[in-house]
DNA sequence: CTGAAAGCGCTTACAG
DNA sequence: CTGAAAGCGCTTACAG
């Protein structure tokens, strides 16, 4: 694919009579670079890799030289060479499990990516994102024929739900990586950056004990996933200990009017929803159906939409730190590739705290109310 | 970095006999496989990329043989050693002149991501985000000390301004690059995917003048990119051919309030507007004054916010294909980068067309009306 | 101080 | 049909 084809260069008078390439110069490397600034190619390589250590002292003179010829043809060291050369590239993947970037409907990645990209760009590194590996039946599959992780360095995963298979493959396999969200697969091996949603479930139901509900229902997603768990156990552990019980069904939010009317049946004093946009939804159709909310009807969300706008109503909710935690995840592989640098390192496995939005639909329950 | 250590395998009885690695394996190499298997590395390559041409004809035994082998210790080929052999590296590299994830007040980018990353799907290539480069001032440099741009075989440009000095000097280079958004610079010579933003704004000056508006105020940001100068002169030049003015403000949005007392002042029957949010602020601003939408004044934005959820009004307004804009951009690339393939090319310069949207804030003008 | 050389893990003509 | 060998572009001991 890059052939031995010769290149040209010439002297760009309007340029300070400095080198230009011309004649779409297939690719340019450190022979070609050596050979124009005469030196050898390990010279260029020691010059580029800033070898300024005792044994290999190249003289300024030099290593200007070589500096200007590299800056004129904007060379850079072919990553897959310096890979195989046994250096890293400064190149942390990106595999997410489905589309990276949101649809009309869903918006789950956006925020982790930007705090993501504000943290690579502060440690000087590049994003690679894994969109060759193809979404089949909505997902994407880590091991596949033509698997590129090693063109990165180290690879955060994100996702909901990751196949427990493939992260112990992973992880046996020395290759660095976070995953975004607690995942318990592989004996606990797995490194990652989590949000606590059981703490902040628990707090919300503590606060709905408190002002006097007894009746809950819970609405939560059909996913078997660590963050769905987290948030069931967090509210079933608090109701037990204040011996209370909670009415629990599954929705995938295609038919939220036959939830309703399922939720209605159940009479609680309190919903709890998983599903931000499904807490917005069953709110209007509690609404529409003559139950006030909250005097009738306390919903509390287990999530947040996006961004401020979408949120029509401010829900009694919980709110996870989501760009903090793309940032902690790349200091986490940062640390993990490169060692901890002195200081006393990261833990290999986080979970950052939500923060609890009192929010204005939650309210002490009404006797008989819906 | 990844060591010669030497790798265990053991019969795994719960596996029908079969090959399992453990110990930690550092990384399987074909060499490994081969010696698994009895045969050559050579020929586990030849396995592997099913060389399967009346030249290199490999036993259907020989074959199986191999391909359990690998199944067993679930190698893959190393990606930065099958790309230095010569096949392409397949990467993409978006360089974005602002941050490419947004922060809850712009989401320029991320419609743009959404059509790349599925057309990046669809090709098998992956994509390389420049976050490296640090953003100084508000904007990334392209060309900078460690220009990393190389890494890909090829680039899309992202941003509402581009440095004319850089465009030039990377259509130079001979690197294939796309820009997103239409670029003049550098004598025409800039391969770009764009927005007719001229056409979309004449007709929507058409239309108000059907409707028999006499009067014209236009208020547009401070930028001198492509844009926003085909906005204006699509403006300008309808009016024009119909013997109108149109008097023209500049506004960043800081201070909307004093541009709403000066345009009032000026007693248009009808504001066109460049930047929706802006619009909207605009209109609230109207209302509160007294002045009714469209009845008093008609109001026409020349963009839209990202995503629909966020139009509390359905504005007379023109709509820009975000999507597709990105997954021809990535088209273009890729023809730039691999040729044609025997099919006609695509133009290096594209302009696709935008949809005009009727609304509800545009309506036949009232005398005296402001 | 700098060059020649080995080696990273692959692919692909080229010989057997 | 399959193996030995060259070469991809680097990095890094190791000799001069």
């Amino acid at each position: 694919m890059y052939g031995n084809t010769h290149h040209q260069f010439r002297l760009n008078e309007e340029n300070g009579g400095r080198l230009v390439a011309i004649n779409r110069p297939e690719r340019v490397t450190q022979r070609m670079i050596a050979e124009l600034a005469g030196v050898s190619q390990a010279t260029v390589s020691l010059v580029l890799n800033g070898k300024t250590d005792s044994t290999t002292r190249i003289p300024d003179e030099t290593r200007q030289r070589v500096l200007q010829v590299i800056r004129d043809t904007t060379y850079v060291a072919d990553p897959a060479a310096r890979r195989l050369a046994g250096v890293g590239n400064n190149l942390i993947g990106i595999f997410t499990y489905e589309h990276a970037f949101p649809n009309e409907s869903s918006d789950f990645y956006t925020p982790l990516l930007t705090g993501i990209e504000g943290a690579a760009e502060q440690i000087g590194v590049d994003l690679l994102m894994f969109t060759s590996a193809p979404v089949i039946e909505g997902r994407r599959r880590l091991f596949h024929e033509n698997n590129r992780l090693r063109l990165a360095d180290g690879c955060l995963l994100l996702g909901r739900e990751m196949d427990a298979d493939e992260l112990t493959r992973l992880v046996n396999s020395d290759y660095p990586f976070v995953a975004i969200g607690r995942r318990d697969a592989a004996e606990g091996r797995i490194p990652y950056v989590g949000v606590d949603y059981g703490a902040a479930t628990a707090s919300l139901a503590r606060l709905a004990i408190d002002l006097g509900h007894k009746s809950f229902y819970y609405l939560h997603l059909p996913y078997d996933a660590e963050s769905t768990r987290d948030r069931k156990d967090g509210l079933n552990s608090e109701l037990a200990a204040a011996g209370l019980a909670v009415e629990t069904a599954v929705t995938d939010g295609t038919n939220l009017a036959a939830d309703w009317a399922r939720v209605r049946r159940g009479q609680p004093t309190v919903l709890f929803v998983e599903d931000a946009g499904h807490a917005e939804a069953l709110r209007n159709l509690a609404i529409a159906d003559g139950v006030s909310v909250p005097e009738a009807l306390s919903i509390i969300a287990l999530g947040e939409r996006t961004r401020p706008s979408e949120h029509t109503v401010d829900f009694t909710r919980l709110s996870a730190p989501r760009e903090e935690l793309g940032s902690r995840a790349v200091a986490l592989l940062d640390q993990i590739m490169n060692g901890t640098g002195g200081s006393t390192g990261l833990p290999q496995q986080q979970l950052v705290s939500c923060t609890v939005i009192a929010g204005t639909t939650m309210a002490i329950p009404r006797v008989g109310s819906i």
